[in-house]
DNA sequence: TAGACACTCGCACACTGTACGAGTCAATCG
DNA sequence: CGATTGACTCGTACAGTGTGCGAGTGTCTA
């Protein structure tokens, strides 16, 4: 007879211990609440009552770590099927899910601009957007170009959205006030320098910096499908 | 009777001195050979031959000085005139220049997703941008939507290209080596785990990757494109 | 009971950004 | 001419970083 689950299920030594997991989701909780400069593994260990050099056990380096968590990030993000509501809105709502989770996690565009997504779930994510374009009728190479472009506009879109985000808030005013200063000092520079662009900045009078944002998100994103289409 | 050469000797240009300019020139070799992580104060002063701290007379802060640097990059890429050769030749140009640019200096997409780009040379290239969207007949909010979806776009998809690049060179293969045995690995986990998977990545037999990337860019660019071509 | 394993963690090291204050030189002023 | 000023340089120091090492602790198996 072969080994029963109760001998070999014991993986784990009762004593409290920690993990991978943990570590990876305190890391989250860190790098949301501080940003990626706010991520040491001094503090990361702090944060669970362990001993810095501790974390080295389930992690091999900071980079590695860094890996991890980025990965766990793209489990977030909802990918629908493919033939539930048709290639395009699908298409939508893969970018609104990749555009809240990054908002969600402003950190992340400077993390993963350095290194290459091939965890679990990036593949994963990776395969089932492919599969979506493959339902609207793309093959062969286009496949690939289709769904790396959709990625590329979402990530630097809402990258350089997240960075003003960020700007915001370290002024410590609410984006509105912000917003306003801006547009002050925008109009003033214009007016001196550039009085052509006038009245482009003119428009800008009492937007909202956060309807505006997705606007242009949008903007860009139908844009984007629409040349997709054309070529289906 | 003129000053003889001993009295023009005597007169020393003013001390030798480092200037912003020098700095900023010095750290943006230092990028580029060393990337983000390579740059310190203390290996640009040696670079410079000058103690670490003097630096800080001519820059306030590290962060002040990467400001610096990303601007003067800002002024490397190319805008064509509005009205040279068409809105639409003249984006796919800016496209390339802004793409060239990046592969120059491919640490500069982590560099930038964490900050704003208000500097000079990144207002004039923003405003170069939209004269151009002008000329193709966009208007009012649209040109802002525009010129910032063919930035985030170009700067989303060389992004994620240039860490494939350094991936590769981190590992001391040539490109067509390393894309070899991704190619093989891919195909021997598919094999297992996504046999549905395994036409696709045949496809990948012997790729090159670089022209494989050039060929994605432009798949994308001309979607965006023609999505802002339907807006006309 | 002995030993192997799965962890924890204090210490140490090389390195980071940068505040501070003393030092050096050229131009200017009296 | 000497004194003063202001632009610039830089050594020292400090708090913080990632991480290698090796000694420790608790639990399992033989």
């Amino acid at each position: 007879m072969r080994s029963s689950v109760w001998t070999r299920e014991r993986r784990r030594p009762p004593r409290e211990t920690l993990s991978r997991e943990q570590v990876v989701r305190a890391a989250i909780e860190l790098l949301d609440s501080e940003g990626l400069n706010g991520l040491s593994m001094r503090k990361l260990a702090e944060r669970l009552s362990a001993g810095a050099t501790s974390i080295y056990w389930h992690v091999e380096t900071k980079d590695d770590l860094l890996e991890y968590v980025i990965d766990e990030i793209y489990g977030e993000v909802d990918v629908p099927d493919a033939d539930l509501a048709g290639w395009r809105s699908g298409a939508i709502l893969l970018a609104h899910s990749l555009r809240a989770t990054i908002l969600r996690h402003p950190w992340l565009p400077e993390a993963i601009s350095s290194r290459i997504s091939i965890g679990p779930n990036a593949m994963s994510l990776s395969r089932r957007a492919t599969a979506l374009f493959r339902s609207a009728g793309f093959t062969g190479f286009d496949l690939d170009h289709a769904a790396g472009a959709l990625f590329s506009y979402v990530i630097g879109s809402t990258g350089s959205q997240a960075a003003w985000m960020a700007t915001v808030k370290a002024s410590g005013k609410t984006v509105n006030e912000w917003a306003n200063e801006v547009y002050a000092q925008a109009l003033a520079a214009a007016k001196d320098d550039y009085p052509e662009q006038k009245e482009r900045i003119a428009d800008w009078k009492d937007v909202d910096l956060l309807q505006m944002q997705s606007a242009s998100f949008s903007f860009g994103l139908e844009c984007l499908l629409d040349g997709f289409a054309a070529r289906l």
